[in-house]
DNA sequence: GTTTAGCAGTCGCTATCCAAGAGTGCCAGG
DNA sequence: CCTGGCACTCTTGGATAGCGACTGCTAAAC
């Protein structure tokens, strides 16, 4: 697609009629549009460029005697090209910094912060992946007794992450047992990676043996599993908004896929590069998602490339203001991207309030 | 009210017309009642005992010409009165069991876990609050250095609760002394309550007592705070239900209870006591909850008394079938408190698989 | 006294019709 | 190439009628 497919009349008329349906969820008809946006010409020169909109594919109606909307390719071409580039209002940026700034200190708390924020942000729906490291690095092991044989092992990875499993030991050990192991284990295992570790098994005996399979299993799983926990807030107001009450679009759908994580990987997954880019939207499922073709989606991953990356976004219905989402989604990437580069020990600025 | 209310051939009327309409999500007319379960009457009876139920507000009917269905107070008196309290099949338990015997070792997936389980065995949506300390017991500490003066804090409390937080110190440390810092504090406050160390705060110096400051404001989190994080799964299913693709019941206010942590919070609280104890059920949000008017909740508190405890329970429109909502809800409670019990050291018989 | 058959009555549901209104498509003329 | 004007289409809402599903009531039967 090149940019001369349209001409400017009619670019600017798409354009009205993505801002207006935006506004109204009903169909646009053309006085409408001439009388609304005050234009130079009549409502006939307008339905003859609709009409040709519609040849196109950009536009259609739901019956003869009703305006046009946008079709999916009409969005696509508006998100592409028509689309004027906004950044978030500083105030806004501002406050939303705020409160990251607030939770600073307390990483768990950045994910569930953020989807929070862009569902107010956008009054749609927001979904959030925690990071997930690439490449797993030993940093320290603790080991606690529990009862008996029953131990807890924590384990933090680089980065920050920390992972707890209970375990249950082949005898009782005291406290002053677990802590020399603990010693040993972190003394030999401290800054390497799962394929060094497990080279280094063969230096030791049960019970650490048991404890080093453990610490392996769970640094795989850490690498593995691109994100067990998804957040996501937002949702009922998603489901208020007309195309959802109306029955149109089938509101259970998009809940399914919101709910269902694995679901939402694969979308994530397919839809997102795995390295920190720009915001990628995704509109009307684009054949590849059946649940999603009411709905719009605008993501972006965040991260540190190379330690660790996540996803977040909007969904909306099809409808959605586009330019709002993108630059809100953006910019929360960003904030949290910055986070988590910091967690790692990438050095940038730090976030002031 | 007493058992003598309604005769055993209305007690008979009102429990057919429950099941049916459980069954159907529709009116019930005398002459399929009727036919559908040979009574040895004919409808004029069923009719004359329908009003006569009606009167009693036990039924209603959309309008003249439609069947009947029961009330609010109709589906309470069923189930207090009526239902046959039934135990869920031996082979479901051990299914469930099962499941649970796998996460054995990993707490934090026992909460997803039981809201999968409860979603899958109702086919409606499920709640589940991991458990929290009402008297929070410092177990151990480790600090872990993360780059410069910051410092990652992990704290274990009794039962297995692992906090984490990010924490700058005035000035930068060695791992060696962060390590050395750390036993000094373990020995000084291992199995102490807040208040206690509050009174051990004395005998530190900086930076030590900023740890600890940090220490007992994240103790005192993790009691005030009820639950910080709810589970919840299954909501596709329970919009999918008939009476919210229908539009007779509005289904954005339901999801809203379930994402509000906040809202979801107030009616967990309100309506369970805080010790484990039985089912509850909330049918048709009895007057208090707006937003539950078409739902009923079967909610149950589990854990450990004095301990921990959380909640759990699932929602359903309000022609649920209680009595199996009721065993499920009970059975995994009872896992779960187990599980909890097993945690906190109150001597259990492990679960076999 | 209780039960029941029968029948009248009520109401929702669907179809059909009609008129009004909203928009478009097209054509002829500027 | 634009536009005024008109015919055409299709939705929407109201009104009407027939059908079917139930109930309520009454009078007769048990």
């Amino acid at each position: 697609m090149q940019s001369g497919n349209l001409t400017p009349r009619q670019e600017l008329i798409l354009r009205l009629i993505v801002r207006e349906h935006v506004r109204t969820a009903k169909e646009v008809a053309s006085r409408t549009l001439v009388e609304r946006y005050r234009l130079g010409f009549s409502p006939a020169t307008v339905r003859n460029e609709m009409s040709r909109l519609e040849e196109l594919g950009y536009l259609w109606q739901p019956h003869t005697s009703a305006g046009r909307r946008p079709t999916e390719e009409g969005f696509r071409y508006f998100v592409e090209r028509l689309m004027e580039e906004q950044s978030l209002p500083t105030s806004e940026q501002r406050m939303i910094a705020h409160q990251f700034y607030q939770a600073h200190s307390n990483s768990d708390e950045w994910w569930p912060l953020a989807s929070v924020v862009l569902a107010r942000a956008t009054r749609g729906a927001a979904i959030v992946t925690a990071p997930r490291t690439t490449r797993a690095i030993y940093k320290h092991l603790e080991l606690i007794a529990i009862h008996g044989r029953n131990v807890l092992l924590v384990l933090v990875l680089q980065g920050g992450a920390v992972e707890q499993q209970m375990l249950t030991l082949s005898r009782a050990v005291t406290q002053r047992e677990l802590r020399e192991m603990a010693d040993r284990l972190n003394r030999a295992c401290g800054g390497l990676t799962r394929n060094e570790i497990a080279g280094e098994v063969q230096h030791f005996a049960p019970p650490e043996t048991d404890i080093l399979q453990l610490v392996l299993a769970i640094m795989e799983q850490a690498e593995r599993v691109p994100a067990d926990e998804i957040y996501h807030h937002g949702l009922a107001s998603l489901l208020r908004e007309p195309e959802f009450t109306d029955g149109e679009a089938p509101s259970a759908d998009v809940v399914r896929v919101l709910e269902e994580a694995s679901l939402l990987r694969a979308v994530l997954s397919d839809t997102l590069p795995s390295v920190v880019g720009g915001v990628r939207v995704l509109i009307g499922g684009e054949g590849n998602w059946e649940e999603l073709q009411s709905c719009s989606l605008v993501l972006a991953r965040y991260g540190a490339n190379g330690y660790a990356t996540g996803a977040l976004g909007v969904v909306g219905p099809m409808r959605m203001p586009y330019g709002r989402a993108i630059s809100v989604v953006r910019f929360v990437a960003n904030v949290l991207g910055e986070l988590v580069q910091e967690m790692y020990q990438v050095d940038v600025p730090e976030i002031t309030p």
